[in-house]
DNA sequence: GACAATTAAATGTCTGACAATTGGAAAGAT
DNA sequence: ATCTTTCCAATTGTCAGACATTTAATTGTC
């Protein structure tokens, strides 16, 4: 066994690998600090911190109080996708990734939604999407714009009823926010891309995932398009 | 603004979201802990919670020693797609998600790849994508066999050459694992996987997406199959 | 100039204490 | 007997001060 990098990390590895395997299910209540303490011959400092990396990775949460401790998290899809979309977004500002090499890989994710979604989308679905396009028909700021966008294809995405999916391409779809952000939305540009979604939506409700696919590919090429009028406008001024 | 729930929960948002906007870049060495206790008016230990919460998330580094201190961490890529593999995993897991809807996620989003892989690959992938079906004909236990059909399937998306696609996708191939390795392989079994990826990799060679796709169907087919018998056994026994 | 010893700065850890929170138990009122 | 209130114990959250360990710069020596 090679030495360990820290006390702390030590712990956490050990807590964290003990959910992995299962040996710890959701709900389960780990022993107080106190007692990790004497179990790990160390300090409850040290133990807290090894808890607090825990809960940093939603691994577990914890309560104060007399039936208080540290509680194994359920990990949701719901807490995973939202994790991950962050997660994402942190990845494209950090690396600077352009707009088209995001854009690319969304819209490539997305079009591979299309025979799912139009073979398994029902009422709610269109429900959802046509909230959303209706949404971004109101009059409201590009940023609002932007966020009823991205619930649109959220909700498309969902109509595939893959959780495991949904999972996936909410960081795909969401974490382009804020390159979409960058864009400034004239009128006419709005009534474009809402345009293009009520033909999404149209595709999906006739069950025609090629025309899906066709619209996907318009609307990458109009965002792109926005995106480097917008930038070169910026860089001109 | 509301009461904080903790202190170094406040504190760890307030630096992430520094690190978020961009107002602390990669390479950045954060004040001392002794300095960020002074700023937020509070002990050590609480600080040292709040950047453990940080470096878990790898968002910093932290280095003992003369010049050591807490330094913002680049994100990269490479890092990034083995978080996602590990969370996609555990939340695979924890949530019991049956076969079905993982292989349908993962086989649906590496056909979406197919146009990209054939119009971008160059020789260093397929020479990637050989060495792994190489490694699957060599003897080996199941485990190693799955872990060179894993990379195997990375290699396909890497030669889409587009990095955010390889990222969101290193969750959806890797994630898989832990179910296939739930699959006893047998020699004619293997011989079988083995050909569908030669197959695959003789579709990119022809670049042709069509094919590729066939081929993906094919594979998530014999997957399940496999996977299928290999739960009945055990049930049976 | 090269190498060794010293030193300073920083994280990692320990100890002990107190504050805040929460659920349950005991006590009292009706 | 039941409801309410009060108190108590367990547990996390935080603080303060100390020491150990690591690392790089500095100084001293040859």
């Amino acid at each position: 066994m090679p030495a360990s990098k820290s006390l702390s990390l030590d712990i956490s590895d050990q807590i964290s690998e003990r959910i992995a395997k299962g040996e710890l299910m959701a709900g389960d209540r780990l022993p107080s600090e106190a007692e990790l303490a004497q179990q790990f011959d160390c300090s409850r400092g040290t133990v807290r911190e090894a808890l607090k990396r825990l809960a940093a990775r939603n691994l577990i949460r914890t309560r104060r109080g007399h039936a208080g401790g540290a509680f194994v998290n359920a990990l949701t899809f719901a807490a995973a996708i939202e994790d991950h979309a962050a997660q994402s977004t942190l990845l494209l500002s950090m690396n600077a990734v352009d707009f088209e090499t995001a854009a690319e890989a969304r819209f490539t994710l997305e079009a591979a939604c299309a025979d799912l979604a139009c073979a398994n989308h029902d009422r709610k679905d269109m429900a959802a999407l046509k909230k959303a396009v209706d949404r971004m028909s109101q009059p409201c700021d590009d940023v609002d714009f932007c966020a009823h966008e991205t619930a649109f294809h959220c909700a498309y995405v969902d109509a595939c009823k893959n959780p495991v999916l949904s999972y996936h391409l909410a960081g795909a779809v969401q974490a382009m926010a804020p390159l979409m952000n960058m864009i400034t939305f004239a009128e006419r540009d709005r009534e474009a891309i809402i345009r293009l979604h009520r033909r999404m939506a149209g595709a999906l409700q006739g069950r025609s995932p090629n025309e899906l696919r066709h619209v996907l590919r318009d609307l990458e090429a109009a965002m792109t398009l926005l995106f480097h009028r917008a930038r070169d406008r910026r860089r001109g001024t």
